[in-house]
RNA sequence: GCGGGCGUGAUGGAAUGGUAGACAUAUCGGACUUAAAAUCCGAAGGCCUUGUGCCGUGUGGGUUCGAGUCCCACCGCCCGUACCA
């Protein structure tokens, strides 16, 4: 009998499926089309075991899909442009197109032995020319559509290497390489407008049945729509052309708490009053040094200046509130201007206690039965309000939910006592009719700006010509390559800063418009942009247009989209807004403006990251491999102890990548992907450890020594038939199920009971074959090659990949008994075996007559007996 | 800071509100073997007063005949936070 040995089946299999296309798709109408397709991979070097799990997902639903005779798309590509390229040419020369394209050969070569279902034929990578031209025609038309504008952004400004840096460049608030303090400095970028479509993108997510709610709540609350009141506060002396101060509020029921107005350091006003107060000037200038994020804004310390201005309050003009610059206050949200209310917002009120402002009450807690009296309001009056919040609690704002109901101690409108969202609405009214301001619906969500300061994207195709302006390239020019070299001279990428704006001759070309000389555009798109729309792409992926409408109408849409949960507001959000872009410029039918039907978010694969610092006192980052473990202390070779990070996101910069390929080399591709999915549920994030894929790999010899037993076997049919066939019928069940709502590895669980089975069975070789060819096409979605070997090894037709998905008997996976636990008050003191239908009341008395509830019971009667049918009894006692 | 998620034996995890720990890993015992590996069979949440006992799903409350599951608060960890991909 022959041994297991996936290094002779695997290359065959795979021989055979290259040889027969089996994974080829091609357009047909005589089957129904599906279309699977995982999150594409950037070229980083080498695959890493998050890639396997994930790719072995897709491929589990592509095989699955086949079998149950539908049409598959499953392509693979490279999201290839990105910063990492950039980095490993400066740091050890060379060029960002050699690193990458040499990258993605490894990786090919490294996927390719996983045995993957893939359409190889359609492969592309987003740094191929052929693939960012039709990124710029569609450019192109998105610009004439106008859906891509100009206008001024901060950036991270190094002021040391005179250069944008990203936010990952930025390391407490300083940036990587000269350890310079950032600032933020405003640049003229590009922009898609998909603020246009906030209201639909936030409408259509109801539409999006088969995606995870929690994706769809994190882009609702991204999007963040939100109706509040815009008004003005007149100012008294100030600068001409500054008379009135605009404000945006959510909580306009809060406006009689009113104790400071505060505008951004970026806002005009603010700007103004800098050219003649050098102490301002200097405030605004320490506010703009850090990063642009928002959690490094967010977290800063809250600051304030106070500008001396004062404004009066709309419904009291003898109410004056101080104006002042704080560091917390953005441009980019409303209006760059808010008042602020301590007593109901928390960081007003550490505002307020700072700068020793008041902070009045506006509404109090139900709870506080008699608030006349209670001594939360003995701090005097401002404006007719009491002040003081209580004592007690007296750097904790009062902030209940919109919903819940409050007394206001002055409101605007109605009851004294409602929910907030009721006082805001009421509140809007009244301003609305006193003329103060109006209603308006906002939303949280930005225009996305696709400018980036780099070499290694999609170069924007547009030219800057003196006499014209701004002018698109037009599109017989396209693609706009970018240069390899600088007329012969390598590019040296080792000088920070953009190649592309200091090439000697790639800059110059002619206006498309008026055929002068002019200078190109050298920003690249984000690479985001690469990422929001190859799924359309690789339904045509050599189209001389960004796509072909027949091919697009035939495979879109996604049919399961799989990926990880990082990208679930920015990709996926940018990628809702392309297929609408792309319906709109007339590359994709109507249909298709939600691009994917179903999304499944996998969990990541974490690793320790292993830490020391360096002599310069950056971080250095060791691999798992270098990292001795001892009582839970990690130790470098030369004795030095490491910093364990737990549980971290695998990532090339930290040095905590987990690769695949000793598994695979050591063990067989079968083995890797049994092992990837088996165990940890497909969306829960999974700390990697070592040990177990030696395991998997004995199950599968296992399994291929069942069946080689099985294929000799001569043993007549006998009683035991009947039990095996209900086993095999239980498990083709369960192991679907699992397989279409990824449980993955439920149905795993599920195949090695049912091996558990087929091994102690005692049935007749005819029930055993039945139940190993069964066996082996459920398994055949994880472990194709295997299942190949073992199908072709008990006579099976044709490929295991081609056969028809074994269907359930309904009628061998009803047991005629049921074992019915007894519980008294919720504990399991007895059981009963019953027919399945048995009568209610029947199993009542049964279950009363147990001898485990009557000692529960002691003698005494129950008060009540619930029984669920098939389920379970409880007595009541 | 804000938004979202997760937390169950030594370990990965299972469990439409209905017997908590399926299935597996590691461990221990047995068979086979000169021996080991491989293989096969079996044990196993904790506690003690060993009763068909009590306690057990991050912590504390609540709803329910019944809670790992639903609700509230807290703790810890993870993801995102618009220039990492």
């Amino acid at each position: 009998m022959s041994r297991y040995d996936p290094s002779v089946i695997e290359p065959k299999w795979q021989a055979v499926w290259e040889e027969s296309e089996t994974f080829r798709a091609v357009r047909s109408d005589d089957k129904p089309k599906y279309y699977v397709l995982e999150m594409f991979p950037y070229p980083s070097g080498r695959i890493h075991i998050g890639h396997v799990r994930n790719y072995t997902m897709g491929d589990v639903i592509a095989r699955y899909k086949l079998s149950t005779g539908h049409n598959v798309l499953h392509p693979m590509g490279f999201d290839a442009f990105g910063m990492p390229a950039e980095n490993a040419a400066m740091a050890s020369g060379g060029h960002p197109k050699d690193w990458t394209y040499s990258n993605i050969d490894t990786m090919v070569s490294q996927m390719k032995p996983l045995g993957f279902g893939l359409d190889w034929s359609r492969m592309f990578a987003t740094c191929d020319p052929e693939y960012y031209g039709q990124q710029q025609a569609l450019f192109l038309d998105m610009l004439e559509a106008g859906l891509v504008y100009r206008k001024n952004a901060v950036v991270n400004w190094d002021p040391v290497d005179m250069t944008v840096l990203a936010n990952e460049q930025v390391i407490d608030g300083k940036g990587w390489r000269s350890g310079a303090e950032v600032e933020r400095r405003e640049l003229t970028q590009w922009f898609f407008k998909i603020s246009d479509m906030s209201e639909e993108l936030l409408d259509a997510l109801d539409t999006l049945d088969d995606w995870p709610a929690k994706v769809k709540l994190m882009q609702a609350n991204w999007i963040g729509k939100s109706r509040g009141l815009q008004f003005a506060f007149s100012t008294i002396d100030a600068p001409d052309g500054f008379d009135r101060i605009e404000v945006y509020t959510t909580r306009p029921d809060t406006l009689m708490g009113a104790s400071f107005v505060g505008i951004s350091p970026d806002h005009p006003l603010a700007k103004h009053l800098e050219k003649n107060n050098a102490d301002l000037a200097a405030f605004n200038a320490e506010c703009r040094k850090g990063g642009t994020t928002e959690e490094a804004l967010e977290k800063a310390e809250k600051r304030g200046f106070d500008t001396g201005l004062r404004v009066r309050h709309p419904f009291d003009t003898a109410w004056e509130l101080p104006v002042y610059v704080a560091n917390f206050i953005l441009m980019d949200y409303g209006t760059g201007a808010i008042f602020g209310c301590p007593a109901h917002d928390q960081r007003d009120l550490d505002f307020a206690r700072k700068y020793d402002l008041p902070t009045p009450l506006v509404f109090t807690d139900l709870k506080l039965d008699d608030p006349e009296g209670f001594e939360i309001y003995t701090g005097g009056q401002v404006g007719g309000l009491p002040v003081t919040v209580n004592p007690d609690t007296g750097n904790v704002a009062f902030v209940p939910g919109k919903g819940e109901r409050v007394r206001y101690l002055r409101g605007f409108a109605g009851d004294e006592v409602q929910t907030g969202d009721v006082a805001i609405d009421a509140a809007i009214e009244f301003c609305e009719e006193n003329g103060v301001g109006h209603g308006v619906t906002k939303f949280r969500l930005r225009d996305w700006g696709l400018s980036r300061q780099r070499y290694w994207g999609c170069p924007i195709p547009v030219v800057h010509c003196d006499a014209c302006g701004v002018v698109p390239e037009k599109k017989e020019n396209l693609p706009i390559a970018l240069p390899y070299d600088e007329d012969g001279k390598a590019i040296d990428f080792s000088i920070p800063g953009n190649p592309l704006d200091r090439h000697p001759s790639w800059r110059n070309c002619v206006c498309p418009s008026c055929g002068q000389p002019a200078k190109r555009e050298t920003d690249t798109m984000d690479t985001f942009v690469d990422s929001s729309w190859y799924f359309a792409r690789f339904t045509a992926p050599r189209a001389e247009t960004p796509t072909d409408m027949a091919d697009a109408e035939y495979w879109m849409n996604v049919d399961q989209y799989i990926g990880g949960i990082e990208h679930a507001i920015l990709h996926l959000l940018y990628s809702r807004f392309f297929a609408r872009a792309m319906h709109i410029t007339g590359h994709l039918p109507e249909r298709c403006k939600e691009p994917f039907n179903a999304l499944f978010t996998q969990g990541m694969v974490t690793h320790a990251i292993y830490k020391t610092t360096g002599p310069d006192g950056r971080p250095v980052y060791h691999y798992p491999e270098d990292v001795e473990l001892r009582d839970g202390k990690g130790f470098l070779k030369d004795g030095t102890e490491v910093e364990i990070i737990p549980s971290a996101k695998m990532s090339k910069s930290k040095n905590n990548v987990v690769d695949p390929v000793a598994i695979i080399q050591q063990y067989g591709a079968d083995t890797a992907r049994w092992f990837v999915l088996s165990d940890s549920p497909p969306e829960r994030d999974v700390e990697w450890t070592a040990s177990g894929a030696e395991a998997a790999a004995r199950h599968l010899g296992r399994v291929y020594r069942i069946a080689a037993e099985v294929a000799e076997a001569n043993e007549a049919a006998n009683a035991e038939d009947d039990a095996l066939l209900r086993e095999m019928h239980k498990a083709i069940h369960d192991v679907t199920v699992g397989v279409e709502s990824f449980g993955f590895n439920a149905s795993i669980a599920r195949l090695y009971a049912f091996t558990n089975a087929l091994s102690k069975s005692k049935a007749g070789s005819d029930a055993k074959r039945q139940a190993a060819k069964t066996l082996a096409q459920l398994m055949s979605p994880m472990t194709p090659h295997l299942s190949e070997e073992i199908w072709a090894l008990l006579g099976g037709e044709g490929l295991v990949a081609n056969a028809p998905w074994p269907k359930a008997d309904e009628a061998m996976l009803v047991e005629d008994t049921v074992t019915l636990p007894i519980q008294v008050n919720g504990k399991r003191r007895d059981e009963i075996t019953v027919p399945k239908d048995m009568d209610t009341a029947e199993v009542e008395k049964l279950a009363l007559a147990t001898d485990g509830v009557k000692r529960a019971l002691d003698g005494a009667s129950p008060k009540k007996v619930i029984v669920v049918p098939g389920r379970i009894v409880n007595v009541v006692a």
